[in-house]
DNA sequence: AGGCACTATTGAAACGGAGTCAATAGCGAC
DNA sequence: GTCGCTATTGACTCCGTTTCAATAGTGCCT
């Protein structure tokens, strides 16, 4: 009914020597900017539940307009897992680096030290990676999924029984299940530690080993 | 600055004998239109994600009014919790009337079968309860963390190793990681089964023996 | 220098869903 | 009947996300 009105557009503030400090438009260029906003939620997303953080807070911290920041994520949702994939990438590039030519066992502690390391640095971030800050959204879950998948070949590189086992349904659910043992013991671990970094280590690669001989055809 | 004005009236319509089919007020009394209410509502968020599920939705499949449903539950988030309270009783209550006086590593197969049989009858309530609905949200952390200590107690009874390891972190570590393995395991069994059911509550069985081979001390 | 084009940025308003509340309808008791 | 109690309604408020035309900075061309 009512008509498209002209916009009315604020009055003109003195911009120069005003007494009055006007906000200063900050130019960035794209990159940067999505750098800046990236970071700021990946930090905001992994101290507060996604509800409670509003797109108002996150534009007045970085100190631009609501507006802006859906010029660069076109939805709260995508600035989210958008922030959850840096996450998760930086967790498993932690461990990717793992030297070669090394005792399958030796690997597997090199593997979990240079992870436990990782969290160690960003408890929260991993905490609520892994806790899956929106639960059951289809984006979110194919994020934590995809970290699962990439430990669990991670890890199977470092045993000689990947190419003998690959595709066999015990060994792959006893290996993958073994993922979920160390992501459930290690959130357990950010949130009141009971044994020492390396204490836990050790316990996760014996029992991985343990696993292993309960599904490897003759040990 | 505009009154509060007397609130309009819809106008009256013919309300019986009338041929436009007129809206019958169902009375139900309170137990039964929370359970009705719960039970919906397990449904609903079962299916589909929380943000995905919006309280006229709820209301209309209900065929009551939003009002209504706010008189019953204070909350979306309130309703949200009764209904994975509810779930996670279930799942607990089916596996707490084990069979006494079995050897320890049939208490844990019976413990597992009925476990699983529960899961198999109710996958989509499991999995959404397991996934946690809404990420972060403490309450829904708290019926989580229950289920697990509940299953946890369930199953060390199983073993005859409680009484001595009771309090050892590295033991509780251990058996409370074998949950998170077997949760785990659950739900991708669940969303793709590549074992039957006996298969998968055998491993789960051995590997649960596996790890208490490496944390008891003399085996 | 002044206009031009191009892109980052803004502010206000639309939109949508959660939550509120005074008013109303059904139902049993007297 | 009509009184009183309780279940129920629906319009309204509120607040956070999302949209978009308008605007301001910046460098370039002449």
């Amino acid at each position: 009914m009512i008509l498209q009105m002209p916009r009315r557009r604020a009055v003109k503030r003195a911009t120069r020597a005003g007494r009055t400090a006007v906000k200063p438009r900050v130019r960035l260029d794209t990159d940067e900017r999505r750098a800046q906003l990236l970071s700021l939620a990946k930090a905001s997303f992994s101290m507060r539940a996604y509800d409670d953080v509003s797109i108002d807070d996150l534009a007045r911290e970085a100190r631009i307009s609501k507006g802006l920041l859906y010029h660069y994520f076109p939805t709260k949702r995508d600035l989210y897992v958008a922030g959850l994939r840096e996450i998760a990438d930086e967790l498993v590039g932690a461990i990717t680096s793992v030297p070669e030519h090394l005792a399958p066992i030796e690997r597997v502690r090199a593997g979990l030290d240079a992870y436990l390391d990782h969290v160690t640095r960003v408890p929260q971030a991993f905490v609520s990676l892994m806790r899956g800050g929106i639960g059951s959204d289809p984006e979110v879950a194919a994020v934590i999924e995809g970290v699962r998948t990439r430990l669990f070949e991670q890890f199977l590189h470092g045993t000689p029984f990947a190419p003998v086992l690959a595709g066999n349904a015990r060994f792959e659910t006893a290996v993958r299940g073994w993922i979920g043992f160390v992501e459930y013991a290690t959130i357990e671990w950010c949130v009141k530690p009971r044994l020492s970094r390396e204490e836990l280590r050790d316990l996760f690669t014996e029992i991985l080993f343990a696993i292993l001989g309960v599904v490897v055809p003759k040990g």
